[in-house]
DNA sequence: CTCCTCACTACACGCATGTGTAGTATGGTT
DNA sequence: AACCATACTACACATGCGTGTAGTGAGGAG
């Protein structure tokens, strides 16, 4: 399926310290993480890493855009190949992320990797324009809002991946995990966690709230 | 409603200091704030933080068991009051921490906080036996996995905050925000993300997965 | 009064870390 | 050959940080 990639000893040094930087920060978060063990994850100098690219924070960002692309490249070919049907479009995420998960998890509860996230939230609108064709109530909310939140809370599984895995005692990142947690996620994923009624009664609390 | 506590200055000096650090380590992550920078918010000596509290990551570990008491607090008082029909639960454990949600989201992202996240998923245990009865197929997975990941993904536009308030066009900390946030929610808990036959295909591939 | 505990402060230590600088080797261009 | 840009290394610098230590003052017990 998706190619491994070249062998690191084959990327430029320039690729490997980012490489190495995307594991090193998503292992140990970006604060803990040095820059003399990227370098040396690389097998570089660090002052080569300044080298490359300029600052600590630089770094992150050149992680951040890097990510970005693959997540666009992704985009672009589910738009072209038009597979549907595939019901967690997140799930196509992570796994083109493939060992960067926990670099993405990290940075964007730290604010960071904005444009990954806008790029996972464009993949929701596009999954919800079709999905919502089968709806037979209109939405009362804007579909960016939507797949924004969708998206949120899809990535929320990988974010609190340790906690979800002690919750469900199975480490989710495990084969056994990954199963009982599709279930999972399938059985809450076609069941509404609110009754009609109750999303009615919720929407008028809404409304008198609003009105006050 | 909530009593917003005794003032600052009448609480003890380990208190305030516990305070600050729980607003510290919010605002700047556990990392980046610093033990002096803590203290200067409690108006103390960095010296008595560490008198008080021993070391750095004991104060967090503090922190942590401080909301893991006011959470537990509170999931009492809702299993005594039995106060039904409240569709999210999490909504209420985050006006219960009040100021201390930067700090929880920051805690859980980074894995810290366990127990935290623990009695949120019994509070979602507690609310998944109340709305299991209403449920005409039987559920094929164990109701705390369900409660655990529901509870995840509910933490998730916490965690998120910012991106969230990207896509969504408004800061959702603002009253506009929440408005149309709780508005997104209703509309998304709903429904379901998964039809019936879709759900029925994703299991079925499962199987066959499994059966390999 | 003496002694002891404990909340609390001032201050110094050691060190890891981001950054800055000088220098080397290599390959291509004129 | 001379030159230069570039990839790369070694090393020194400044500093912010957690931590350790010594000391002070107040209050309570004997």
């Amino acid at each position: 399926m998706s190619t491994t990639g070249p062998d690191p000893e084959d990327l430029t040094a320039r690729a490997r310290i980012r490489d190495a930087a995307l594991l090193q920060f998503g292992a140990h978060g970006f604060e803990r993480a040095t820059i003399r063990g990227i370098a040396e994850a690389a097998g570089v100098s660090s002052g080569l890493v300044r080298h490359h690219f300029g600052s600590k924070q630089a770094l992150r960002e050149a992680c951040d855009d890097y990510l970005a692309k693959v997540l666009r490249r992704l985009n672009d070919q589910v738009r072209k190949d038009r597979a549907p049907g595939d019901a967690n479009y997140v799930a196509a995420a992570r796994a083109a992320l493939g060992p960067y998960q926990r670099y993405l998890a990290r940075a964007l509860a730290e604010g960071s990797a904005a444009s990954v996230f806008d790029e996972m939230v464009q993949m929701g609108v596009q999954w919800l324009a079709d999905t919502d064709k089968d709806r037979p109530d209109p939405p009362d909310v804007d579909r960016k809002a939507r797949a924004t939140v969708i998206t949120a809370m899809s990535l929320a599984i990988s974010i609190l991946h340790e906690h979800v895995s002690r919750g469900m005692g199975v480490e989710v990142s495990s084969p056994e995990g990954d199963l009982l947690l599709a279930r999972t996620l399938i059985d809450i994923y076609s069941h509404p966690l609110l009754s009609p009624e109750g999303a009615a009664l919720a929407r008028a609390a809404l409304d008198k709230i609003q009105n006050e």
